[in-house]
DNA sequence: CGAAATTTTGATCACGTTCAACTTCAGTGG
DNA sequence: CCACTGAAGTTGAACGTGATCAAAATTTCG
């Protein structure tokens, strides 16, 4: 078998979550057979189950292999707030495991495929290979950077401008993970979840998702969406879509052991 | 001089930013110095001073000493969103280094002192010792969870709830680097400050600042703010600070592969 | 002291919410 | 095959929160 296809059948096997790392670093086989060993069976979790309960303690990291989920806050006043949607090659428990008892909630969206692998062996893992606890460092602060975009979408753009940038971002990310054409794809939530996303009403949100349509800048039947005038709809949104960099490779080992570095 | 006294000094010499760290894992002299020698001397910006620009590469991490400043995104439209406030121990380049071009800007609120590493350096200290990637990436986390939260509050709070939950939030995160009395602390921000970070108006925050005051949850005098009512405040914002876990500690290092690692 | 930044107050208006009803569609069982 | 169900999408009318613009009062600082 040439290597290409191997190389490609190994990512469809490893999964969307190891192909987004291999975009900011460099993976051996050993690495990735390590990171496999953490990992336990694979979970399938039904439509509209709890992965991640507001309140509770929760220690794992769940790489999404299929499907759709949303992380939210739900208030006193009975209204929801979703702060990200995780698709394929996101990551669950990030950043809820990280704190004394998760701050939000976790809910399957769709029908999922989740690899599951506890926090304390991660955590394991990026003392014996350091490269996968900077790692986490690049995921965690990507996925800042996505909710500091949500930041700007609710606080100072207009209902319209966050519904056409909340768009182009799913089908930008769906992308990247080879869920989407070019200029089309298949919208994984409703209206009521986008509503919940970007802070509006579900009656208001549908009424802009008819004004993108009569102004010519979207097609849409059901759930499938269609950008007719990319452009405009950029530009409408102010999208300008984030690229992390490639983390640095580790410097090659010193010869003699450290020792300049230590004046205390 | 006795022990304890000797580390209290450590620490303000060390700064907020190693006092923050350590919250989350030990740190041993030797980690500490090692860290220490990546730091550039101290930075002292002025007022107003940009210390990070939108679109431009910024490849370096800044710990906060002294002073206040915000992250912050200037719109087409001439509106700003300020996506964070960030106080001593905290970092500036947190998320932006990461990203091919800073998509924020950070601005000194105040005079600030730095301290200041390259990030490529940072990430040769994390290959070295591991204990530091994953400080970052609990760093980030860290990030992400006050960015959530602050989705929330755009989202679904009314302003006069945001007003609260911003007031308890920057109170609190005063008080863990002892900047802060219990009830009663200076504020480090202006109102136009403070409406940009909240997406609202500066005369709609100063109309809901006065009936906090009316109402008699705080009291306020020039920048000086008093919690009259605390219990009151935070059922109104729905507070509840998130506490990080601690860093999980390595595990006792194999018998044979990893010797070389250890230096201490 | 004078200039600039900040805080306060007032009047008007628009964007987006709320609530309610209705439509459409997929799935399910009689 | 049709009736029933529940979820999702669509439409309309009335209302209210918070924006906008303007100007005055106050504080801060060079």
């Amino acid at each position: 078998m040439p290597n290409v296809v191997r190389k490609v059948l190994n990512d469809n096997w490893n999964g969307p979550f190891i192909t987004r790392l291999r975009r900011y670093i460099d993976l051996a086989p050993a690495d990735i057979a390590d990171l496999r060993s953490l990992l336990e069976s694979d979970l399938n979790v039904g439509k509209r189950r709890d992965l991640v309960v507001d309140g509770y303690e929760y220690r794992k990291l769940c790489f999404v292999r299929d499907g759709v989920a949303a992380r939210y806050k739900l208030l006193r006043n009975g209204k929801r707030q979703i702060v990200s949607i995780l698709l394929p090659g996101d990551v669950v428990g990030l950043p809820g495991s990280f704190l004394d008892q998760a701050n939000f909630s976790v809910i399957a969206l769709s029908d999922m495929k989740l690899e599951v692998c506890s926090l304390d062996d991660f955590v394991a893992l990026c003392y014996r290979r350091p490269k996968f606890g900077l790692a986490l460092s690049w995921l965690a602060a990507h996925e800042a950077t996505m909710y500091a975009e949500r930041i700007i979408d609710i606080g100072r753009r207009t209902s319209i401008e966050r519904l056409a940038h909340f768009l182009l971002e799913i089908h930008c990310r769906l992308r990247l993970v080879g869920r989407a054409a070019e200029n089309d794809f298949e919208l994984p939530v409703s209206q009521e979840v986008m509503s919940d996303a970007l802070g509006l009403s579900v009656p208001h949100l549908n009424r802009m998702l008819a004004k993108l349509r009569g102004d010519g800048m979207i097609a849409a039947e059901g759930r499938r969406v269609t950008f007719v005038d990319r452009k405009a709809l950029q530009l409408m949104a102010h999208f300008q879509p984030a690229t992390l960099t490639r983390i640095p490779v580790a410097p090659a080992p010193a010869a003699p052991p450290l020792r300049a570095l230590a004046p205390s």
